[in-house]
DNA sequence: GTGAAAGCGCTAACAG
DNA sequence: CTGTTAGCGCTTTCAC
């Protein structure tokens, strides 16, 4: 706490040694008397001397930071996830950067872009739903930057990658509609480009198909956003007989969901059951509380920053894909008498 | 396109220049003859040429990063004045790197710390609820690291900032509900250490006073934690009479209230109306709707970073304090029909 | 108008 | 065991 940002020739000409002995005492090298280390060390340490992060990235090319992409801050998953992949990062001494692609192709090149000038040490991104060109990841491997993809990963380019079980937890979501005695059930789908939306729908078809329900093309329905739920949830609710259960690609699509269907006079769930997907903050504040699939946000943040890390120190190894499983977490919005 | 990480001398090498005179061409030094400038910035583009921002730090000492603390990235609130920042300072040619506190004061030291490390050319901050010691901001003003405060700001530290005018939104809310007609209203409070909190205690009564409502202290109650709301709503409810009207700190606590008293058996808004604060997307998931006060966090996150901005070109400017308009948004929650 | 050289903080090869 | 030197990419005096 003496002074600000001591430098290691400052602790030389301090203690009348060159740089170089005072750069190896710091880090142990056997090559230093214990007398020396202890001197150099004890001044580092009254002196608060902290290495120039700076200096060793434009020697070694090392920036000990990690970039992060994501669509959009503000989703309780992608915030949990990026705590998780910040408490690994940090305990590994590394830091994260992260960018928001705002949804939009554009701005997720930018941010890689500005990821890529900032030297960072490797990239996790969880890409857009407007991504459909993929040369910015080409790029990337191209310039030997590690990536790592999280949850919404590119079927086209060979990297790490960390999904969860979307077609296990759709599966499983489905198939407690159908224990339930629910016998028609609408998913209403994400993004067709995206591999999750296809794995849940994937898994929804074969709930269904185990206990021999029809599958309609018209019960699986794209629809993931605020306005589209507006009207495309009552439009369905009109149909005859309506739907007695909605299995929703997120929590927020669900939570609508249940609120239109509440306006439209239908009770739930006794008319209508709803599953959503994340298990945020909100499935506990809807009323009924909303039954949803846990995707675990932070330990695939954890995950991921580990395949980074674990990638960072050996280039060469094959690429793998990690699985985190979902869970099923039941409240009132599927069970009466939650 | 053409290569990877090209750097000066790469073109100074092409062009059989010096480095220097290609460093003064990028810049568009009057030094430099047209010609040359044309030739350097031609192959610049071509090798699609990018400084090296850590050199470039090292040099000047300007990382071009800002760094970021909030107390959890999952609130909405803080999400929106992330997004505020991100933007402005990536329009500015600045990155920024976002560490979290978890509301401990331990971690948001280490935050810090971590920041200054990385030589971040500034920080903003919004302070955990369990931050009372200030040592780790004089620190920052001693090391002549410029530092923001937003939303949650401290009140023994000079500087800059941007709040919202609290006292003012929580005015509006209050008598918002004294203009519905409710007689008995019940301030669930923040933290009490957080300025914020007293400011909106500050504004509930500045309403009641208004129009002659009598001040109790059991009106004003600690609440602001999921698990709390649990236990001291029923309690506040179990009074005789109950109140009529809940202000909530947060949508958070807010959306709890509002379940827990219709759990209780009381009908929002007839029996019980509730008004939240901040206008996140929750509150428009809940049934009824949750009238709100919004908090423009992202324009509060532009005017942190503008501020910031400001400060990093001139250090001897006084501080400013910015107050961002909150706003009353009314839905359900405390009015019928809607 | 352009080049040579030094230096930002640190490390590592090479010498003693 | 320790010091000297060069260099990471860039800017900036100081020369010419």
């Amino acid at each position: 706490m003496n002074k600000d940002n001591v430098t290691i020739k400052d602790i030389a000409r301090e203690l009348q040694i060159s740089p170089s002995t005072v750069s190896r005492a710091l880090k142990d090298h056997p090559d230093i008397s214990p007398e020396t280390k202890k001197l150099v060390n004890n001044l580092a340490d009254k002196w608060n001397y902290r290495p120039n992060p700076i200096a060793l990235s434009l020697k070694g090319g090392a920036s000990k930071t990690l970039g992060v992409v994501v669509p959009e801050i503000i989703h309780y998953f992608f915030s949990s996830v990026i705590s998780g992949i910040e408490d690994h990062a940090n305990e590994n001494g590394y830091n994260i950067m992260i960018c928001q692609s705002n949804e939009e192709y554009e701005k997720e090149v930018n941010s890689i872009q500005t990821l890529v000038n900032s030297r960072v040490d490797g990239i996790l991104i969880s890409i857009s739903k407007l991504t459909r060109n993929t040369e910015h990841f080409h790029e990337l491997k191209k310039k030997n930057i590690p990536l790592v993809f999280f949850d919404r990963i590119s079927g086209e380019v060979e990297s790490d990658m960390v999904i969860i079980d979307d077609s296990e937890g759709a599966y499983m979501a489905t198939k407690h509609l159908i224990l339930e005695g629910r016998k028609k059930i609408v998913h209403l789908s994400g993004p067709p480009n995206l591999i999750i939306s296809k794995d849940r729908i994937e898994g929804y078809i074969r709930a269904l198909n185990e206990f021999q329900y029809g599958v309609t093309e018209e019960n699986i329905v794209k629809c993931d956003q605020v306005q589209e739920a507006e009207w495309i949830v009552p439009s369905i609710m009109k149909r005859t007989p309506p739907p007695d259960a909605f299995f929703c690609v997120n929590d927020f699509t669900a939570a609508q969901t249940l609120n239109i269907v509440k306006k439209l006079g239908f009770h739930v769930p006794d008319d209508v059951a709803i599953v959503g997907f994340t298990n945020g903050q909100l499935s506990r504040l809807t009323d009924p509380g909303l039954s949803t699939i846990d995707q675990h946000g932070y330990d695939m943040g954890i995950e991921a920053a580990r395949l980074m890390l674990d990638r960072i120190r050996d280039r060469k190894r094959p690429y793998q894909k990690r699985v985190i499983k979902t869970e099923l977490v039941i409240r009132g919005s599927s069970v009466k008498d939650r």
